[in-house]
Parts: structure tokens; C-alpha cells; sequence
DNA sequence: TGATCTATCGCAACCCAATAGCAAGCAAAT
DNA sequence: ATTTGCTTGCTATTGGGTTGCGATAGATCA
């Protein structure tokens, strides 16, 4: 069935052309980018990662948020007032919107378990119940911790 | 003992001084407003209701994070990429470092109630421990949900 | 396979919140 | 009242993000 990276690469173009969207080298190229790593990407990161021949800012600004709007990717903002994006698949075996924990000296981001909230005392407001939730951890990780 | 906004504006002055910051105008206005709304607000809003003479948008940014960094602001991000301050005194009596709902329709803010979060299951990771975490709700407010 | 249609790309210019640099102004100490 | 140096206000700049538009190249069909 051809090697892993053309594995990755047609499920890639399939998961495209069931939203309708053309699987073309650039958004392939974001997706395959996104699949390795597996974590929330700024902009920036992704750039670098990107394979020769995609190198346009606004093409990865637009891919990125085509696809987040299109529900292949989710977008985030941690809290550093940057967006990253992350694919929404390599994580949907842990949960579907789960937090993040962002290390305010290198800037790694990991992924946290499922947590949940709860009013100290007593009970949520009930205007919450419907609010959607986003927790985010900062701190320093163990690798900067260490040094 | 003078009028109540002049036993504001005592007290603020006050506040100043004893983190060693001149206590001028501008500053004073930046405070009294935020004393008024006792709620996190953006730059932009915080203009809009400054007094007559404090005009100039550089300034008030410094003076914001100036103060933000003294330990007289604490200086959020709810999530759409704006900075919002917020008097820190004005809701000691809630909690030290509480969350916030954002209405998504009106872009109101208010305080919540002191939170707990925990993991869904088992315990939180050892190095999440001395993690900061902070919580924001997004969603409608009960005034928007009535329109 | 090639023609055609049109979504998407690549480029460049732009937007805007936030910062930095610097001279003039003013609070506070003497 | 004078001096000192923190602050202001103006201007220029940065940096993440966006937009307009002609060119390119997936997808579809003959």
C-alpha cells in the first residue's frame, strides 16, 4: 500500500475532499506538518517545518484558518496572543476540547489530561452550564526546570 | 473628608506612591476609571471614559501595563487578543486571582466565583502542580439569551 | 488525454494592537 | 524656588494577522 509518508498523505487528500476542499501540495503539505508533530503549532512553527516550495505566509494564514473553520484543525490561543493549530484527529483519543499547558520559558506546549471544573462552594451559576470552558496551565516545564 | 470622588482619588494617589510611582493625572485617571467599572477592560474602553486632557493612546498603554506590573492591575487575556485590565483591589473580596466569562455576543465580562479544577480521572500530573491555571467561560450571557 | 472551470496560491500591500525612542513637561525632594 | 529624573506625548516601528487580485493548478467532463 506504498510507504507510511504516502499512507499519511492519501488519508490526508481524502480527509480534504470529504469537506470539498482541493488537496492541493500546500494544504498537504500544512496537514502532513500538523500530523508529525501532533501538538498545537503557531504560524511560524509550521512555516518552518513546511516542505521546499511552500514558503507564502498568507497561503499558510489561510490554509490554517480554512481548515480550522472547516473542522479539521482546531485553533487556540494560549494565552501568549499567538494562534496555533493543532490537528484535531491526533488527539480525539483523548478528548474532544482538552487544555493545554504552555511553559512560559521555552514555549513548549503538551496536552493535558481531562480536568473539570467546579465551583468551590457550592454550584456554578447556572448562565455556565452552557458556557464552553477553556482551561490553560503556565508554568515550566521539567525540561527547563532541570537546567 | 471631601466629596467620595475625591476620597477615591486620595486613595489612589496612595496606592501609587507606596509602589514608588509618581501619582499623575493620567495615572490617577486610568485608575479612577477602573475603579468605576471594577471589571476587566481593553485599552480601547479604558480611553473612551478617561477625563478631558488624557488623550494619548502610547501613554495609556504604558501606564496600563506600568501598572499591571507594580501589582495595582492584573492584566488578562480573555481569548479574542485584546488586553483587558482590571483593578486588583476591586475584587480582592472575591477571590485572589478569580476567572472571568466573556460573553461571545455582547462582549461583556464579569467575575466568577472561585473555581476548583481537577483531573476527570485519577490525578493531575506531579508537574502540574506549581502550574498556574487559568480559566476563562466563553458563551451568552443571560442578557443576550433573552434578546 | 486534453479542454475547461474555478478554487486556491503567491505576491505585495495593508491593518492594527502593542512597543520603542526621544524631547518636553511636571511631581517630588531639597 | 530649584533641581532631579520619572512621565508624558508625539512619532516611528514591530509583528501577528488580513486582503485584493492576477496567476496557477486541482477537479471534472468530453
Amino acid at each position: 500500500m506504498g510507504t507510511p509518508i504516502e499512507q499519511v498523505r492519501d488519508e490526508v487528500k481524502t480527509l480534504l475532499r470529504e469537506r470539498g476542499l482541493r488537496a492541493t501540495a500546500a494544504r498537504i503539505g500544512v496537514l502532513e506538518v500538523l500530523h508529525e508533530e501532533r501538538l498545537p503549532m503557531t504560524h511560524e512553527k509550521v512555516m518552518e517545518h513546511l516542505p521546499e516550495g511552500v514558503h507564502d505566509k498568507a497561503s499558510v494564514w489561510r490554509i490554517l484558518s480554512d481548515l480550522a473553520d472547516s473542522g479539521l484543525l482546531r485553533r487556540m490561543d494560549l494565552g501568549d496572543r499567538v494562534w496555533r493549530y493543532e490537528l484535531i484527529d491526533s488527539c480525539r483519543a483523548v478528548t474532544d476540547d482538552h487544555s493545554h499547558f504552555l511553559c512560559v520559558d521555552c514555549g513548549a506546549v503538551s496536552c493535558l489530561p481531562p480536568l473539570e471544573i467546579r465551583a468551590r462552594h457550592g454550584e456554578l451559576p447556572k448562565a455556565l452550564l452552557g458556557a464552553q470552558f477553556q482551561v490553560r496551565a503556565t508554568g515550566t516545564c521539567s525540561n527547563c526546570l532541570s537546567d
